[in-house]
DNA sequence: TTATATTTTTAGAGTAGTCTAAAAATTTAT
DNA sequence: ATAAATTTTTAGACTACTCTAAAAATATAA
């Protein structure tokens, strides 16, 4: 059985992994869960032990192919149970993260087929982001975060790939939202901000929040 | 903060007074949760400590206000969630304990609220239980166990207090659900089990399976 | 009412996970 | 290439919860 840190310490690892690549640190991983780099090598020895990672003393780790379906699978229950809370029960899409949080981790396969139905097997979560297959893969997106896109280029917003509150209301501020068309107009060197238009009006926004907006190029 | 184990333990004291009123054993409670009566007791110093409890030692428990209204939160979250997963997942009547049991030490307030209105405030569970309000008052029903009933008497099943897939599969077996019109034909005296007429078939059933079975005498 | 049985509590120890402080290994910079 | 900085691991301790065994309190029965 694996205990419910355990399985936070390898949504961890994936997540990291998937935004950076290769080999994961003691101390992304700290950092990601809000620990300490001891609790970490600690713990990392104990999913070693089960086999739910590969993991060299000072050399990083990576998922094993066990680790991964676990990890992945976490992702999928997360992500669905967002769609849920969204499209369901109606919350905003800045509310659901804490409790998705929670229901990710409830064990029952049977409960996620059927939720998967009754969802009517969504592809994407409330913020673009998609969904894992049962079987473990997820898709990819052919989207470009809007901070590596070339001025004048035009594009939609498919998601974010951030999921904290603050962000994402201010996002709502803006008028973004998934779906929203968008045009990048001019590029700040200095501090890496852009100048943006959407619904034919300019707006301006740092680089911290272009490079978490997907954009497909139209 | 109450932790998962705390919650339990607020959880088997309420079902036991529900079940017996008065003052609640140690026994009782090991009993119920399957664990020692060395931990119960040790943890009914921390409720204790916590004030969720009245409690003096050798002279058994009971909640305090503040414990009895987070127990039967619970228990409102557990009715709520089997409600979902029968009335929107379809699941059978006799699949969903185990995942309720996970799905109820979910915080979030809102959560709850908001599950009560995607489900039309529902009043009873799938077992006819009924579901405690957002105030905390678990409402009455005029509903007498089968093994209490007089012979001859007719009457409707409102609900079963039983939760156990064994016993729930048995029912359906014998044709037996919520609304199943019952008459009680004859009582055994020796071992006390009983004669029934279901839809115009008459069965036999034992007290242990009788007394589970809450009826609405027409 | 005193002995016996039962229940409950205490004592001591184990596991999972966390922490801080210090040691060891690795990386970076001069 | 060696010193300094950074990262990672180890050591030792703490909390929450669990266990078994033994002691203490209570209930039951002759």
């Amino acid at each position: 059985m694996i205990t419910l840190a355990e399985e936070n310490y390898l949504k961890a690892i994936l997540s990291i992994s998937l935004n950076e690549g290769g080999k994961v640190s003691t101390n992304a991983i700290a950092n990601e869960i809000g620990t300490s780099a001891a609790s970490v090598s600690d713990m990392l020895k104990k999913l070693q032990e089960k086999k739910l990672i590969k993991y060299e003393k000072y050399k990083g780790v990576e998922l094993s192919e066990s680790g991964q379906n676990k990890a992945i699978n976490i992702l999928r229950k997360h992500r669905l149970w967002e769609t849920f809370l969204v499209n369901k029960l109606g919350f905003n899409w800045s509310e659901v993260h804490d409790v998705a949080e929670q229901l990710e981790h409830i064990q029952s396969a049977e409960l996620i087929d059927r939720l998967d139905i009754f969802l009517e097997h969504p592809k994407f979560d409330p913020h673009g982001e998609p969904i894992p297959t049962k079987e473990g893969k997820i898709p990819s997106t052919n989207t470009t975060p809007l901070n590596e896109l070339q001025v004048n280029t035009k594009g939609k917003i498919m998601g974010v790939s951030l999921d904290e509150k603050d962000f994402l209301d201010y996002l709502t501020k803006l008028n973004i939202t998934i779906g929203t068309e968008i045009t990048l107009l001019e590029k700040i060197s200095f501090d890496k901000s852009l100048s943006i238009k959407i619904a034919n009006t300019k707006q301006h926004i740092s680089n911290d929040v272009a490079k978490h907006l997907l954009i497909k190029i139209s």
